[in-house]
RNA sequence: GUGGUUGUAGCUCAGCUGGUUAGAGCGCCUGAUUGUGGUUCAGGAGGUCGCCGGUUCGAACCCGGUCUUCCACCCCA
């Protein structure tokens, strides 16, 4: 080996037994998306710059991959830019297209493009990597998997009420229990600010907000106060950081404090709406629980806000998170769009049941049985039988050479598979086959019929 | 983007204040066993000590840079 060959940093490879289980994960998820009557869309892994720059925030733009033109593209860059060090200005000239950064953006771009062929609402899901140039740490990839289910066209609160219930059913389904979904409002965020008197900080209060759990209150006072946001204001909103108890007292606190505040009570209204639909329909497995400090997520969202923690004791940043956008496709002139989507991130959730060892065993992908190579006329035997076994619907293979019987078997065991099949001069002569259960070390000689019982 | 951390055999890791031919366990290969794997025993292969440069008589070890890993911040799935 000369030199290493590596791959770039956030990136990885993907094993046969790791992508059984990646597998396992998303045909759960699309199978729960289909059955809330979404349909698939694909869109391309790269974009018009234009499509993406800007819509993420300044600290979004940073972190999109931008593709360099082809050709020689200095000989279009702007020189000015390009002595003045000035890296915005220069990216334009010398990058047109970029990775696409999630889901979302180049759905909205979908929706406008295709306005006159889609059926309103439109439900869409997609499953897709996308690619952000951040730094890595653990659960946080520069390539990764999002899963996403939207709806567009439909102002209804009960789409809200459908994604919590959709969560819930893909949790349930991997089996991975006690997730807890959190939801808020954005209303309600935009309630506190104006009970304050500080709706132009709203971004840097929820910003700081969104802290709580992480700083503590004092730090989340201290970062507001050095936004400009005066400590009288702050002590307006004091129960706030206090918040406890169940979804409805919760809700009884915060209708004290958003009295004033026409789009606070609003939101409050949206909230109480979804949780009294879900007490009466009742979750499986997944815990609602409203949370005002959540304030993740794209500058969009303008009403419901989720997130999805993962069970407690596993250390793991959210493993879903979604949201109401009242007018995502505005941005690309097509308005008086609402739309509302949750999101599910494959790569997270696959190390939550890692770690909670919840991957069933049969996601192997494996074969059910090899056959040992004896030889040339005894191998046609036993492919005539792998034939018959395949079309019966079971994966089994012949070992391609005739090596020596021990490297076959310890072949069959480093690949666990479950049974071996020996079929030599006499098993040819008699008709059968020597069926060896590598797990328990038994073997019975069965006619072709017996196989084809015990491995189907 | 800021600060810190990690890198020695396929894997997990030792390697004294810089000092001959860099070690272990597991794994791998061969044989004991020419139609029986997982156990045992005997033998064997495998390393430009992440990469580049510097200090030194001498560097896996010290210094600088770079890449990578993980962590905190920012932000986020």
């Amino acid at each position: 080996m000369a030199q290493k060959p590596s791959i770039p940093k956030g990136t990885r490879d993907f094993s046969p037994a790791e992508v059984a289980k990646r597998n396992h994960i998303i045909s759960n998820i699309r199978e729960q998306f289909e059955k809330f009557g979404f349909q698939p869309i694909e869109t391309p892994s790269f974009e018009n710059s234009d499509t993406l720059m800007g819509k993420y925030g300044e600290e979004g733009d940073r972190l999109i991959f931008k593709i360099l033109n082809s050709g020689d593209f200095l000989q279009k860059a702007n020189e000015q830019a390009y002595s003045e060090r000035d890296s915005t200005k220069l990216t334009s000239s010398i990058s047109e297209k970029a990775l696409r950064y999630d889901l979302t953006v180049p759905f909205a771009r979908y929706v406008v493009q295709h306005r006159n062929e889609i059926e309103f609402p439109f439900k869409r899901y997609q499953i897709q990597p996308v690619w952000r140039a951040d730094r890595p740490q653990k659960g946080r990839f520069r390539e990764f998997f999002q899963c996403d289910a939207d709806v567009v066209g439909s102002d209804s609160l009960w789409q809200e009420v459908e994604f919590v219930q959709l969560y819930d059913a893909v949790f349930t389904a991997l089996g991975l229990n006690g997730v807890t979904i959190k939801i808020n409002n954005r209303k309600v965020l935009s309630g506190f600010a104006e009970v304050i008197g500080e709706s132009d900080k709203l971004i840097d209060f929820t910003v700081a907000l969104d802290k709580l759990d992480k700083i503590g209150e004092d730090g989340v006072k201290k970062e507001m106060q050095e936004k400009g946001i005066s400590s009288e204001a702050i002590e307006k909103i004091q129960k706030v950081f206090g918040l406890k108890g169940t979804f409805s007292e919760k809700i009884e606190v915060l209708k004290d404090i958003l009295e004033p505040s026409e789009v606070g009570r609003k939101g409050i209204e949206e909230l109480e709406f979804i949780n009294s639909a879900i007490e009466e329909l009742k979750l499986n497995t997944a815990t609602l629980d409203l949370d005002v400090t959540l304030a993740r997520g794209l500058n969009y969202y303008t009403g419901a806000i989720f997130e999805v923690a993962a069970p407690k004791g596993v250390a793991m940043g959210s493993i879903g998170g979604g949201g109401r956008y009242d007018d995502l496709t505005g941005i690309f002139g097509m308005s008086g769009v609402s739309g509302v989507g949750i999101s599910f991130g494959l790569d997270r959730i696959y190390l939550v049941l890692e770690e909670l060892d919840l991957f069933p065993e049969t996601v192997s992908g494996n074969i059910k049985a090899l056959f040992i190579n004896f030889g040339e006329q005894e191998s046609l035997y036993c492919l005539r039988a792998i034939k018959e076994l395949r079309s019966a619907g079971v994966a089994a293979e012949l070992y391609p050479d005739e090596a020596k019987m021990k490297k076959q078997m310890n072949h069959a065991n480093k690949r666990e598979i479950p049974f071996v099949i020996l079929a030599g001069a006499e098993e040819k002569e008699s008709k059968k086959f020597t069926l060896k259960n590598m797990k328990s070390g038994e073997q019975a000689s069965v006619s072709l019929q017996e196989l084809k019982n015990r491995l189907v």
